[in-house]
DNA sequence: TAATATTAAATCGTGTACGATATAAATATA
DNA sequence: TATATTTATATCGTACACGATTTAATATTA
């Protein structure tokens, strides 16, 4: 039985790593079209969110470091698709803005996220609870991260 | 409504990426001690479940191409935890099998399930429902890639 | 048997991802 | 005001991860 324990197919780390790469699959021959990654394709849907961001506020939002973000928005900003501006006051900050092209992009994105829901091929409702409860476990994370310092 | 579909917060995807990556955080520091990454221990989890295996049978438990693998088993056979060996009667394959060192990691990383399933702070069998939920999840997307040529 | 196709693994190029560090600016303290 | 600390972003090194291509070996077919 400690065995059993140990078997892959009982892993829930495993089952979030896999299935998030079978997601990619889906979504990458779909982003592809529109030139973008899945992270990048992230970056922005919390643009259309919500304009104008902070580096470090899309990091809070997205939970990723300066490190993967910097180059991430620096090449969304050669396509075209935001801005980046010094803040006038504090210019250690960067605002991160949509451009005219890069707005234009969440009309025409609209068909990814219909293929994906396609994909999964499930009820909305039932979508809504995998999602709430693998969100709960993401907080149970990060509090638990949070209470151990090393 | 169709605003709140486009709520980062409701994409199953992104709590899925977010999750895996709020567990990996987790994992990191406690894998740093015997010098693995996430994707290697993984690897040898596969071995510890059933030695001497194919690149490519371990590319289809982990669903990982050999772009990914084959690099990433030269650096475990580097630390000395794996051995390479060819095929005799097909050279094309290469076998893959645990040293005394690799067998050794098993008991020395139990630490480490004990750890994760401690921060995962679920009971066993809500552990095992949530798992068996992304699995089903992951089964439909994977099924919806081989329909779709594309 | 020779030419062709398929297969398994490896290599290459691009893009995440992170920790550690660097840089530069703002804030706190002496 | 000079010095130290903190903060926001960027850079660097390492390691995935994938698609496309390469290489070498095996299998197929003409």
């Amino acid at each position: 039985m400690k065995k059993e324990t140990l078997k892959l197919s009982n892993f829930l780390c495993f089952a979030l790593y896999s299935t998030h790469h079978a997601m990619n699959r889906i979504y990458k021959p779909l982003l592809d079209d529109f030139g973008l990654t899945y992270t990048q394709f992230l970056v922005l849907v919390s643009l259309w969110e919500k304009d104008n961001q902070l580096v470090s506020d899309i990091g809070n939002t997205l939970f990723l470091e300066s490190s993967t973000l910097s180059p991430l928005i620096k090449r969304l900003e050669a396509m075209g698709h935001i801005e980046r501006k010094r803040d006038i006051d504090d210019e250690r900050k960067v605002w991160v803005k949509l451009t005219r092209s890069g707005k234009k992009l969440q009309t025409s994105t609209h068909c990814v996220a219909d293929r994906i829901s396609e994909a999964v091929g499930m009820k909305p409702k039932a979508v809504e609870n995998l999602t709430q409860e693998i969100l709960n476990l993401r907080q149970q994370l990060i509090s638990y991260s949070h209470s151990e310092p090393e």
